[in-house]
DNA sequence: CCATTAACGGGATAAGTGTCCCGTTAGCCG
DNA sequence: CGGCTAACGGGACACTTATCCCGTTAATGG
């Protein structure tokens, strides 16, 4: 019995199974966001992606394993964060960025997808918090620089400030699940920078 | 053909129904706990609770029908909320019991379990928004007494005091997946006071 | 351009899941 | 306490999904 998935496409990643991975990957998507993540089958990926079922069994394993590489995937494709010398404006550029994210029917319903999918399997669980370890740490810099410029009270934690200001819009998305708004993210930011000001996001001695 | 689920079970609610109701619940819930939702079927909440395959699918019809049913459940074992007359501490217990939920083993892989139902099924999302918008008018007076005493700004959102507190909890369960510890209750109280101080969470004019 | 073999695809098979029929059990009401 | 029937339970059936075998295709390297 050989390695089911770990091996397969990494010899030979040219040409056809490139190809293969791609259609895969985009099927996999449609399918999440027409049905959610329980809605996904196998055997539906292969489908429509028209590549044998045999062929996503062996590279992926399973509907989790094709979730966590779409998001792998989708990871890769990170947009570039603002500085244009603002925290104010930084900081609203990367919320309503999420807030787009959220909004956006095709990309919101694979975010609220993966989640479920992080829910009952390790391997997209990891995925997914690898994929926003990078996009927090990628806004920080935004952070430390305002610190730098005396805008925010030194020994902020940037990390923080920035999860606090997405939190509630994600929150809403998958806990409360009411609509988001822009002013949403709007008032996200405003109220983390608040908070910020007032120095409760530099930690205690 | 007779309506599938939403008769069944309401004109002879005593004894036996609520028997197999409740073990129905408590095998779904064993199930959540141990698989996840993506793990949870039909079959095997029947075999647990010891109760025939048919009156599962008579009554609930579906995996996130089980699931919405169950929530409804939770939604009535409602904890009272703290009042010591003080916000912070109030907000604080508030807070902590969010933190208990969520590291809890059994409620807390029960609400991710629910989250990821919610993802895919109306029903599930349904009992979802009612379950937390029930939780969280019931802090909102909480707030609201504090502005009265003069705590906080006049007419601070209590509302969105109470969710911006919270959100960065479920943030951390659900999407990033990082640890949740009673530092960050800790933190998320003090930094949404910090913002509701400075007035961040009083509506624009 | 050819040989090698990684990777794919079709189809058969097995396992699991959802649906239905109909006989049995036990709430509810007089 | 006895009849009516809501609700349950077992088991057969159909469908979907997962796994496996083996022949075919096409990347890679010389």
């Amino acid at each position: 019995m050989e390695q089911p998935s770990r091996l397969a496409g990494t010899v030979r990643p040219g040409g056809r199974t490139a190809r293969v991975r791609a259609a895969v990957l985009e099927a996999t998507q449609d399918i999440l966001v027409e049905h959610g993540f329980h809605g996904l089958t196998m055997d539906q990926v292969a489908a429509r992606a028209g590549v044998g079922k045999t062929t996503v069994y062996r590279r992926w394993g399973s509907t989790p394993g094709l979730v966590a590489d779409l998001m792998k995937e989708l990871a890769n494709q990170s947009s570039p964060h603002a500085d244009t010398g603002d925290v104010e404006r930084d900081l609203l550029a990367n919320a309503v960025s999420v807030w787009e994210a959220v909004t956006d029917g095709r990309l919101g319903a694979t975010l609220q997808a993966v989640i479920a999918a992080g829910t009952c399997d390790e391997e997209a669980a990891d995925a997914l918090r690898a994929f926003f370890t990078r996009r927090i740490d990628e806004w920080v810099t935004v952070v430390d620089l305002a610190v730098k410029r005396g805008e925010l009270p030194e020994g902020t934690d940037g990390g923080e400030l920035v999860r606090a200001i997405s939190a509630p819009l994600y929150y809403r998305l998958v806990v409360t699940r009411e609509p988001v708004t822009r002013r949403d993210a709007e008032r996200s930011v405003s109220r983390g920078l608040a908070a910020a000001r007032a120095g409760a996001f530099v930690p205690d001695p």
